[in-house]
RNA sequence: GGCCCCGUCGUCUAGAGGCCUAGGACACGGCCCUUUCACGGCCGCGACACGGGUUCGAAUCCCGUCGGGGUCACCA
């Protein structure tokens, strides 16, 4: 057990999905405290909730945290599901000492009860029934399915929490036994945690306020198991920016509503989708929102699932919510600059201060600077932090940071260029957003010549339009680019200003044509610096094509 | 509904009785810059939920009201 001076937190989720804004956020608080304090952070694995709990979701999960740059201190991951026997030998020792009590009512029963509490207006609260001895050891000899319980004294539970104040928790009407073991023989979630805390001698604890009320029961077990008790502090709780408690469903309900929408307005059925994606027909149907629209379904596709719903239906990225870190990792956002932004919610240095490295942020945290009050998560501030963070981060910082966003989006065709073209594209798209949007806006230099397709729209408005001037003034361009020697920025910017002036016609009027002829659209880089990039062969190539098909 | 937590600009927040005619950032509006999309510069708009106290003095303390959130699982 690690020495009581030193600080020691961790962050222990679940492995059902990859890691979303509010997990990373209290990651990055457990992690802050430690560092500042020079104590330890670890990184536990709890999959006790066999059905939902995957190696791939855990994978993932890790491999979130690592990007974001939160490293653990623990040499070996601790799985909850490996260690079921010391959770049983527990259990049993307290069923032993008459602080747990095995019960024997089924789910349906107490769905029942539950029920009739709601339509009383009441609320449920599980009472112990006195078995007689005898039925005791019939149940015992059937073989009857079973939970465990604790019995919990009944007395009032008051702790300190380093967020909210002194005195938080219940009084003694409130308490009631809960379940530490489940039928299937897996620990709860409450039993585990609280043995796996102490047995790591986990000092503090931050997570989010949705669990404040869970401390009395881990308190009561601590209690019981003689166990020191942590000390707590609850982190108000991420929103949406329309107030609703985000989660990582929202991104499965987003594509739920589309699919919706489709359904409804007759474009497909359900069973062409569910032929379409592969996805069993049964499940899929069972995952379709209900006629009623009030969306309550608690099934989920997985990942690979949603995938396919939306190349399906044509969705990209962009039109799905930005919860999940990998989301984040995937347009191009800066690692730092994520964790910048998460440590605001929730927490501030004091004064005006904002921008903050990792090394900053370590130095300031404090716990006593920790707000109270629920926090919306909106992205405008965000993407402003990191447009600027692009802006001034040296280059071999940005070059690492476009190879990572490039290993998540193997599909980009960027992904052939070497260092020095991207040190190139990331130089004259100076003042972008995100990654992606560098991306998106450089990658007809990566196309070849016959690759280019030019836009409608584009064309009818700068090259048609009035008689064809653009097209005209572009052929002109084309005779004196043709003719340039020297092929640099500067050379051409000459060239093309040298004929704007003679020709008495505004820059916009030339550059414009060239930029549809070279990149298809309305929309590039700088158009000197454009050019050079692409090559004088490539430009003449463009115009030439773009021309002759007017 | 019971219990619990919270309540400063649209959003994230600074503020720990006089430093506040409430500061910053983002968003928004205007102007400037400009070969496109952007970047950038300048200016502006904009909040102490409400009502009572306490006090010479309250965004800051107390009470009530209202509002938001959490929780009441064999999910974590």
């Amino acid at each position: 057990m690690a020495d009581s001076s030193v600080v020691v937190t961790r962050f222990a989720p679940s492995p059902t999905g990859y890691l979303h804004v509010g997990g990373a956020r209290t990651a990055l608080f457990n992690w802050l405290l430690a560092r500042h304090t020079g104590g330890r952070f670890l990184l536990r694995i709890e999959d006790t909730d066999v059905a939902r709990s995957t190696q791939q979701a855990c994978d993932q999960l890790i491999d979130d945290l690592r990007w974001l740059g939160l490293g653990w201190d623990n040499a070996e991951l601790v799985y909850q599901s490996r260690r079921i026997e010391i959770y049983n030998r527990i259990i049993d020792e307290l069923i032993a000492r008459g602080l747990a009590y095995k019960a024997y009512e089924t789910k349906e029963v107490l769905d029942r009860l539950w029920h009739a509490a709601q339509r009383a207006k009441r609320q449920y609260r599980y009472v112990r029934p006195r078995l007689t001895d005898e039925q005791i050891r019939q149940f015992q000899a059937e073989g009857r399915p079973h939970v465990v319980r604790l019995a919990m004294p009944v007395k009032e539970y008051r702790f300190d929490d380093v967020v909210l104040g002194a005195n938080q928790g219940v009084g003694p009407g409130e308490v009631q036994d809960f379940i530490i073991r489940k039928s299937d023989g897996m620990p709860t979630y409450h039993f585990a945690v609280v043995v796996d805390d102490a047995e790591a001698g986990v000092t503090h604890i931050l997570r989010g306020q949705e669990h404040l009320l869970n401390t009395v029961n881990h308190i009561a077990l601590q209690e019981a198991l003689g166990y020191a008790r942590p000390t707590y502090g609850h982190l108000p709780i991420i929103m949406n920016s329309d107030g609703s408690k985000m989660s990582k469903r929202d991104r499965d309900k987003k594509i739920r509503e589309r699919v919706g929408q489709w359904i409804r307005s007759g474009k497909k059925t359900a069973e062409q989708m569910a032929q379409e994606t592969g996805i069993d027909p049964q499940r899929f149907s069972a995952w379709l929102p209900d006629k009623t629209g009030n969306d309550s379904n608690p099934l989920q596709l997985d990942l690979g699932e949603q995938a396919s719903v939306m190349k399906m239906m044509g969705m990209g990225r962009g039109d799905l919510p930005e919860i999940l870190i990998h989301d984040f990792r995937e347009n191009g956002y800066l690692p730092e600059v994520l964790l910048n932004f998460l440590s605001l919610l929730g927490w501030s240095p004091g004064g005006d201060r904002e921008r903050m490295s990792v090394a900053e942020m370590v130095e300031l945290f404090s716990l006593d600077r920790i707000g109270k009050s629920n926090a919306k998560f909106a992205r405008d501030k965000l993407l402003a932090f990191n447009t600027e963070a692009c802006a001034s981060a040296p280059m071999p910082r940005m070059l690492a940071a476009f190879r990572d966003y490039l290993s998540v989006n193997p599909d980009s065709l960027l992904n052939n260029a070497d260092d020095a073209a991207l040190e190139k594209v990331l130089k004259m798209n100076h003042g972008f957003h995100l990654l992606r949007e560098v991306d998106e806006k450089s990658r007809f230099l990566f196309m070849r010549d016959d690759q280019i397709e030019l836009q409608g729209d584009a064309v009818e408005k700068v090259l048609k339009k009035n008689e064809n001037q653009g097209a005209n003034a572009l052929r002109e361009i084309l005779a004196i680019l043709s003719g340039l020697s020297s092929w640099t920025a500067h050379e051409i910017e000459l060239a093309v200003k040298g004929y704007c002036d003679r020709t008495q016609l505004g820059l916009g009027k030339v550059a414009q044509p060239i930029r549809v002829a070279v990149s298809g659209s309305t929309v590039s880089p700088p158009i000197f610096e454009t050019l050079e990039f692409l090559g004088k062969p490539s430009t003449i190539a463009r115009i030439e094509k773009c021309l002759a098909n007017l």
